[in-house]
DNA sequence: GCAAAAGTGTTCTCGTTACACCCATGC
DNA sequence: GCATGGGTGTAACGAGAACACTTTTGC
């Protein structure tokens, strides 16, 4: 179901499903957030995050993918439910149930998709200017989950390209938890894991050494948590 | 608004509101979950986890307060969201999107409420029988929720009356996370947090020598909470 | 006096933290 | 040859795990 001003508010008085996204990436250093003009009434214009009515045909899951597709034109990212808003006079133009979803991506993969046909920012998570309705928390809510779940599954590779090197892990890492990190003790744990398979190739596009590239070893992963463990960082 | 059977379904190919509540409970040295006879058709019969639909003048935690106060007769409870169902077809009936919460309660408080009114009945966590629909896998989270939370935030005392013994308290945890804890070790972190107010009263029901009840110092865990604080158990 | 549960301290281990220098390279 | 970021090891510390005996009391 596309995006559609008329569509939006079928009726009053009903019951509406939404799905909304909270979509976290990371360039320039910086952990970023991605917000939206708002297209529809009522509160069009201001910033808001990006979120669709959810059709009778159509599964909560289904409808996140579905979203975050038409916004950044990526199918296999990061995208788990978080939480749900739904009270009665949250949005004022109807009674919208919100299936609030979280999402990681690498910012830097949607250029050129249709994030350019929407109105739309790339903000430091820590700088979210004021967003419609309960966006706002919904994007707080984001955050806390977002630190609580990179402690203990390896989620840092999300925000990076498929190759990426330790010095750029680290500073994602520095990026989320706002602190240093240090890093002799950073490669340690997470090449203990063994989570990373080393790649010959090297990235020198930040220094004349350059830094080994590292791939994430989804496939001993998925071995490893139906075997019971469990990542700590 | 009352349970009723007539406006259960009030139309077909309407989206409803509902919410359903995971109870957990602790009796007999088990975690127990409370599980209940379905009275709505489709399905009418058979056990499934309590719940309800959401009105429209009804906002979801107050509609998640009424329904566990409706059938524990409790209302000052740890009751918290935990996600969301909304699958198109997971409900033949119609289309309904069920927020679920999870409830820690003293199981014995309940007793001459109206769980009596319902057919219910506590189950060992580990032996939920079938459930419809797809509440064995709101269980499921539930359960994992739980043990997760259970490590960094102090709720063990949710399925305890106010006054408890240090015994007593360690035997939650044995259930809750299905293992053997050392006892010395257990009072060593759980006093250390400082959390614990020893009375001068013993418990003399379950030994000659008694044991010392404790109560949860709340009022302290709030404004640790507010300067930043996080237990760890 | 004995059975049954409550209560108590110390050692060991391992994971976490802190910390400073050499390496490779392009210019 | 030097500036820049990449890469490495060790020592100190603290939290968690393992472990066994004494205390109290009702019978």
């Amino acid at each position: 179901m596309p995006f559609s001003k008329k569509t939006f508010y079928p009726e009053k008085n009903k019951l509406l499903l939404a799905v909304d996204c909270v979509i976290f990436g990371y360039n320039e250093g910086e952990l970023k957030l991605l917000v939206f003009k708002r297209e529809v009434d009522p509160l069009a214009g201001q910033w808001s995050l990006i979120g669709n009515i959810v059709s009778n045909e159509e599964n909560l899951n289904d409808a996140a993918h579905r979203i975050l597709k038409d916004i950044t034109g990526l199918e296999e990212v990061f995208l788990e439910q978080l939480c749900s808003f739904g009270d009665m006079d949250r949005d004022s133009g109807a009674r919208v149930v919100s299936v609030v979803y979280w999402s990681l991506i690498q910012s830097s993969k949607n250029q050129g998709f249709s994030i350019e046909n929407h109105e739309a920012k790339w903000v430091p998570f820590d700088q979210v200017p004021d967003l419609v309705l309960d966006h706002n928390q919904m994007v707080e809510t984001a955050i806390t989950k977002l630190r609580d779940v990179a402690r203990y599954r390896p989620i840092g590779f999300e925000l990076l390209p498929e190759k990426f090197t330790l010095p750029q892990l680290l500073k994602v890492y520095e990026a989320i938890y706002q602190r240093p990190i240090d890093d002799r003790n950073f490669r340690k744990k997470i090449l203990a894991t063994g989570l990373l398979i080393k790649l010959d190739t090297k990235d020198k596009t930040t220094s004349k050494k350059g830094a080994f590239l590292y791939k994430f070893d989804s496939e001993k992963y998925q071995h490893l948590l139906k075997s019971g463990y469990w990542f700590e960082v």
